[in-house]
Order: structure tokens, then sequence, then C-alpha cells
RNA sequence: GGCGGCAUAGCCAAGUGGUUAAGGCAGCGGUCUGCAAAACCGUUAUUCAUCGGUUCGAAUCCGAUUGCCGCCUCCA
């Protein structure tokens, strides 16, 4: 069994050999640090955290790079609104993102640096495609000279005439052709600077790219992924650059995520219909976050609304509730002498290892392009088997359960492990959500007990139109009652 | 204006040439329950935007049409 990704390059999925047998490289490019971290920025980190997990749950050793923009204009902007040094400014930044990812249960990269601690590089890089005729100079600012680059246009399929033709490209005195690009820009009156050969100046945008990337994984290495709105200009510049300098291949893998939209359109600060992590954290389980983006490729578009997060919210209940089960079901094991699966036998065999067959078919889903939506589904048909082997009517707890039940939650927290999901305790999960949930409509939880403990008592005398009563009131508020042989425990729909 | 993507049930969403079109949410019928909830069983697309074409065979390939979206300016 291979891993298939697409290619953006190409246009095709292909069959993924890494560079080095076992070991990978990948490349994704992180934020521009001036501002908080919204969905959209989300679903990036989570598409290449979940790529990066399970390329080595099959074994790769990754080394994953995730940079910080921390020169930029809108910091320079910022920073000089609130009368602040960029670097406080991107540091604070920086900051939000690492408590957002890590809320988010997004593994911190390999490596994660900034811009700015790459400048000697930039120059350097800068340097060679000067030498190499790729580049010019002007007034203190450098520009690639994007015709002299053949295979410019080669990722995002376009090619120079037409984008001219296309107009829409910024007038700028200093540049021989419309489409090229600032490599170091000369830096003005209270703007930051570095020396350099031409002057003191700072970098441009898309050189941080190229040269912190062949830092930490050399002129040539596997994947490099991104938003999809980075095809064009930025990855394509990146390959000018890099290759220019070079002439070896930057990236072997290109991989773009599709982004996340509000009403069909997407989600950006510049039209101002973002979500910030931290503020869809205070109502929705991170996990929920994940699966509502998991549960789409992450190639396509996912539509982001309050009806899409409560259905994603339904869906982990189904799983934490069968988690749940499984947990109570285990803590009674102890009891039981362990057998082995030899042991079983007819019905027990059967489910055993339809349960444990759920690895296999989450990597042949996985293997497809990263199939999250597929091995997800596999994960439910898993969730379905052992509810319904729980709920037979003969169904009890015994050392033949106690091992298949066993297996289910371990083939759930394997493939979770990989897709960051399931890893909650399940009483944890939905004490959690209870409290959310209250605390978004309002509800008072001792006020919610009291009538609960109310009922217990109308229950115990058969008083069953008080129950009833006082289950209407609760279900007007939506508040769903649950009751089991332990005593009654309450969620919110 | 140039380039590109998408269109599958009430909703979300897999599937991209060949057995009965995954899965989730919602709905309906049943089992269970004092009544419920959860869970389980059954059920909900003879059909994949529309119209043509290729093929023994297409949701899947090709062309046209319609609609939606994205990139071309900073963007995950």
């Amino acid at each position: 069994m291979s891993i298939k990704i697409y290619n953006t390059l190409s246009k095709k999925k292909e069959t993924f050999e890494p560079l080095v047998e076992g070991q990978v490289g990948m490349y994704a490019c992180g934020i521009t640090a001036y501002d908080v971290c919204h969905v959209g920025h989300a679903r990036s980190a989570v598409v290449f955290d979940v790529i990066t997990r399970y390329l080595r749950y099959r074994g790769y050793h990754v080394t994953y790079v995730k940079n910080f923009t921390d020169v930029d204009d809108k910091i320079i902007t910022k920073a000089n609104a609130e009368g602040k040094a960029i670097s406080e400014i991107s540091e604070r930044y920086i900051r939000e993102h690492d408590e957002d990812m890590d809320a988010l249960g997004v593994a911190r990269p390999t490596w994660a640096p900034r811009a700015t601690e790459h400048i000697a590089g930039m120059i350097k890089l800068i340097n060679i495609l000067l030498a190499n005729g790729l580049a010019y100079e002007a007034d203190g600012d450098i520009y690639y000279a994007v015709e002299k680059f053949k295979g410019y246009g080669k990722l995002s399929g376009r090619n120079l005439e037409e984008m001219v033709a296309g107009a829409r490209v910024d007038v700028n005195e200093k540049k021989r052709y419309p489409l090229d690009f600032a490599l170091w820009k000369a830096s003005k009156e209270g703007e930051p600077w570095w020396e350099s050969p031409w002057g003191k100046g700072r970098p441009g945008w898309h050189i941080e790219c190229s040269i912190m990337s062949q830092n930490f994984l050399g002129d040539t290495f596997d994947i490099h992924g991104g938003g999809e709105d980075l095809i064009f200009p930025h990855h394509e510049n990146e390959i000018a650059q890099s290759e220019g300098a070079t002439g070896k291949q930057l990236a072997r893998f290109w991989v773009h995520n599709g982004f996340v939209k509000v009403s069909s359109e997407k989600m950006s600060k510049s039209l101002g219909n973002f979500f910030t992590i931290k503020d869809i954290l205070k109502n929705y389980h991170p996990e929920v976050v994940r699966l509502f983006m998991l549960q789409s490729h992450y190639k396509g578009p996912v539509d982001f609304s309050s009806e899409s997060l409560a259905e994603a919210r339904m869906g982990m209940e189904r799983f934490y509730a069968t988690l749940k089960a499984v947990k109570g079901a285990l803590a009674a094991c102890g009891d039981f002498p362990v057998v082995t699966m030899e042991r079983l036998s007819g019905k027990d065999k059967d489910i055993f290892e339809k349960i444990a067959s759920l690895p296999d078919r989450f990597k042949e889903a996985m293997d497809d392009d990263f199939n999250t939506p597929r091995a997800i589904g596999y994960v439910f048909d898993t969730v379905r088997l052992i509810n319904g082997y729980m709920s037979e009517e003969k169904f009890s707890v015994s050392a033949e359960a106690c091992l298949i039940l066993d297996k289910a939650g371990r083939v759930i927290a394997e493939v979770g492990g990989v897709l960051g999901l399931f890893l909650d305790d399940p009483d944890d999960y939905f004490m959690q959500d209870r409290d959310r949930e209250a605390g978004k409509r309002g509800l008072d939880v001792h006020e919610i007990d009291r009538l609960i403990e109310e009922r217990r008592a109308a229950r115990l005398a058969k008083d069953w139109k008080r129950a009833d009563e006082i289950r209407n009131v609760l279900a007007e508020k939506k508040i769903i009652l649950k009751d089991t042989p332990a005593g009654t425990s309450w969620r919110i729909e």
C-alpha cells in the first residue's frame, strides 16, 4: 500500500515516494503575525497537522517546518499605530497563534522559524539571483525578473502574456516588467531595516520561505503546503527564487487546502466575515471544530455556520456516547480472566475481526490523498458495530466482551490519534459540553439539578404526572433527560 | 478581461468508467422504556445541475449551457 497525494504542480494524484526513504521534509506557509487567527487559519493548520500525524503513523520520520512572517507592511502599520516595536506586535500574535493551535490540538511543527532570523540568508540568496541574472537593482530595491525564469507560472497554470493582458497589475516605475516582484525593499522612514549590499532595507514577502525551507529541509524537499490562495503569487514566486538560485526542483509535491467559507464566501480579514479561533472555542469543543473540518476533504471548500458546527457536535456526541459505554463496560473487566482472540468463536469472533479491521480501512482511506471524510465514515461504521454488540439482548460484560471492547477502544484511539479526535475522556467531554452549552444559553445548572432531584422523588413515588411535567419544563429549555438504573443524566440538545 | 475550481437525498458529504451511489445530521416506522432519551433494526437519491457526445457500460471521460465560488492586490 502506498500513499497517493494530489499534486498541484501536476494537477494529478501521484504516488508518494519521499526523496530519502523513510523520511519526509514538509514545509507549510504559516501566518503573518499582525492579528489573531481565525477559523481559516485553523483549517490550514489542522489539515497539515493531520497530514504530519498520518505520515508519522505510516512510519515516516517527518520534519515539519512552518514559518512566521514577522516583518511585513501590516505589522509595521500596526506597530506604528500603537507606537510599539514591530517585534512586540509580531511576538504578541505569535504567542496568540501558539495558544490557539495548542487549544485546537495541533501539534507544534518541528521548526517554527521567523523571517527576521534569516535575513542574512535572504541577502545571500538575492546575491545569487543577481549573479544568475534573474534579479536587478533599482534605487535600493531588488526585483526578480520574472521573464528570465522559464517555467514561471508552472504551478498556477498561468502564462505571462495572459496575466499582463488581464491588467490589474500595479504600476511601479522601478519594475522593468509589470509582474516582477520585490525581493528586497529599501526602507523608508519609520520602517525597520537591515544592512545590505544595497543599503538599508527589508525583505520582500516571498524570499523568506525560500531561504527557510532551504535552511531546514535542503534545496529539494518532499511536500510544500499552504492555503490555495498562496498558489499565486506566493508559491509561484518561491519556485522562481529557489529554483532560480539552485537549479534544482524546490518541492516535489505541492499540497493546498481549500477555504473556509461563510455563506459561500471565503472567510477573510478583508471581507470582515471571520470568526476567531478563540471565539469559536468558547462555544465548541476543539474536537468538534476538527471534526467539522475533517468531515470534508482538505482540498474542497467547507462552509462554516452555527448549523454545520451543531451538526458536527451531534456527530461527536455519538462517538463519545459509545466511548463512554465502552469505558463503563471495561471498568468491570478486572474481574474476568484475560482471554485471547483464539478463544473467540462465532459471532464474537466475527465482530472482533470487524472491529480490528478499522485501522486497515482507515489506512485505505487516508492513503488516498488523506481522505479524512471516508476515514471518519469507517469510524462511524465501527461505532455502530460496537453499539449493536452492546445492545444485544444477551450482552453482558464477560471475558469475551472485555476482549472485544478493549480492542474497540484501542482501534478508535489509534485512528483518533492521527485525526486528533476522540482523545478526551468521555465523562470529561460530556461535562465540558454541558457546562459550555449551559453557559452559552444562560441556563442555571443548579436549578436543573434541583428539578431533576424533585423528579427523582416523584418517580420514586410513581407520580408520573409530576415527573413528566418536570421533563416537559426542561425540554422547553432544550434539556434532554436520560433515565438509567444509575440515575438521571441530562444533556443539552 | 485572463486563469482555475465546484454542482451527488431535506441539509452536510464520500465516491471520478463496471456488483445494491459510503458516512453524518435531520425525518419517519419498529424494538427498548412508566413516558422519554440514548442505542439498535428498518426506511428516506432508479439517480448524481441541464443538454448533447464517446463507450458494451458514465455520477465518473469529452463538448456546450446554466448557477455558485476562487485566484490575478495582502490573504490559510
